[in-house]
DNA sequence: TGTACATCAGTGAACGCGCGTTCACTGATGTAC
DNA sequence: TGTACATCAGTGAACGCGCGTTCACTGATGTAC
């Protein structure tokens, strides 16, 4: 039992990064399987087929990144109470998160899923869509928090602020894979962080 | 000659259609021809194999891009001799024509090449990296003439300034296919001009 | 404690289909004289 | 204007390989009595 989720988990590992490499179509069962030193009946045992290893793919990265976010803002939380100075903490650090990661972010495969969607089944697109607003609420919900006590110095909707955030994300992701800049996901998020500063701050001069 | 040109071409619609919706690899030579209504041996009499579709694909994406930037800044500076007035309308302009597109941006060839670009050679990939590269080029241009004016309200990078644009760009799309929200990326565009207004725009009150 | 059976986590061989690629050929159009 | 040849833009058949999937089997571990 500890061996079924030990090759289980091998399994999704490597096609997780095969994945994030070339797309889904383009990694093969095959390829899997020699790098899990198992055979091709041993995937079959763990998937029925491979529309199933896309959809464990993508729920179980969506369940971590939610994780991450809860564990990350929730820590931002606990250095401030301020609404506004824990926001701007919880960016800070997901910056860093991303700093840290040497060879930069491998790639999100919500993206993937979003640009490879006719490959995959109705159900695969619909926990993609549902992870999404996820992000939506959330931040939706940190905005509004925000704006209650600093009124913003632009009038904008705080569900479109909050798809602001993932959209930086996700565009800094395929930006820094596109040039191979490990770095320039962290800055753009910093320069994200650096708007919702100007948007809410109240300004001193 | 104008019948080659033609051939090539629905080819090359066709399959970027299908690269954008499925990826590189999921996207058959057999479905193209079936779709071009021609034979396999049509299709390899265009391209030498399959990479060079690729390349040819990115290529012009590349180039189509450029020429639209042009026309819509040069368009804009028409409309304002002021740099930054220039620049928000530009962003202006680019919301209102991703707003036109009915089923949303179909999806742009260079982030699936940043997130499949394992599946192609060393050529495809750089042809991707020189293209951000350009945008990088001539967005920092423009932040850099609007900073000799309007010092901004935070000292920001215009490099990475440039590459916000693309990242918001970039994400935007994402954001919109993953949620089918073809709306999303106007509106997402109009958030980023919100920010440069805010950065630059000198403080009234 | 020993035996019988069930389940788990795979193996290994086989399948047919679709893929990218090659190649000999062809009919229509263009060019030289 | 007619004929000979070249080029263009494909056709159509064939190729071998790798793909996803199936299935009968197997050896190790767990459970009942």
């Amino acid at each position: 039992m500890a061996k079924q989720t030990d090759t289980r988990t091998r399994i999704m590992n490597i096609a997780e990064a095969a994945v994030l490499a070339k797309g889904f179509d383009a990694t093969s069962i095959e390829e899997i399987v020699a790098a899990a030193e198992i055979t091709k009946g041993g995937f079959f045992y763990h998937f029925p087929d491979k529309n199933a290893l896309a959809r464990a793919l993508l729920e179980r990265y969506v369940a971590a990144e939610e994780r991450l976010f809860d564990n990350l803002f929730d820590r931002a939380r606990e250095l401030s109470d301020d609404p506004l100075h824990a926001a701007l903490i919880g960016l800070k650090l997901l910056a860093e998160l991303f700093d840290d990661l040497p060879n930069g972010h491998p790639g999100c495969l919500v993206a993937v899923a979003a640009y490879q969607d006719r490959l995959f089944d109705a159900d695969v697109r619909d926990i993609n869509r549902r992870a999404v607003l996820g992000w939506r609420k959330r931040f939706s919900a940190m905005f509004s928090q925000i704006a209650e006590s600093y009124p913003p110095r632009d009038d904008v909707d705080p569900d479109h602020l909050a798809d602001f955030v993932s959209t930086v994300i996700e565009g800094s992701v395929v930006m820094s894979k596109a040039l191979a800049e490990p770095r320039l996901s962290a800055c753009q998020i910093m320069l994200l962080r650096g708007y919702i500063k100007l948007l809410f701050e109240p300004h001193l001069k």
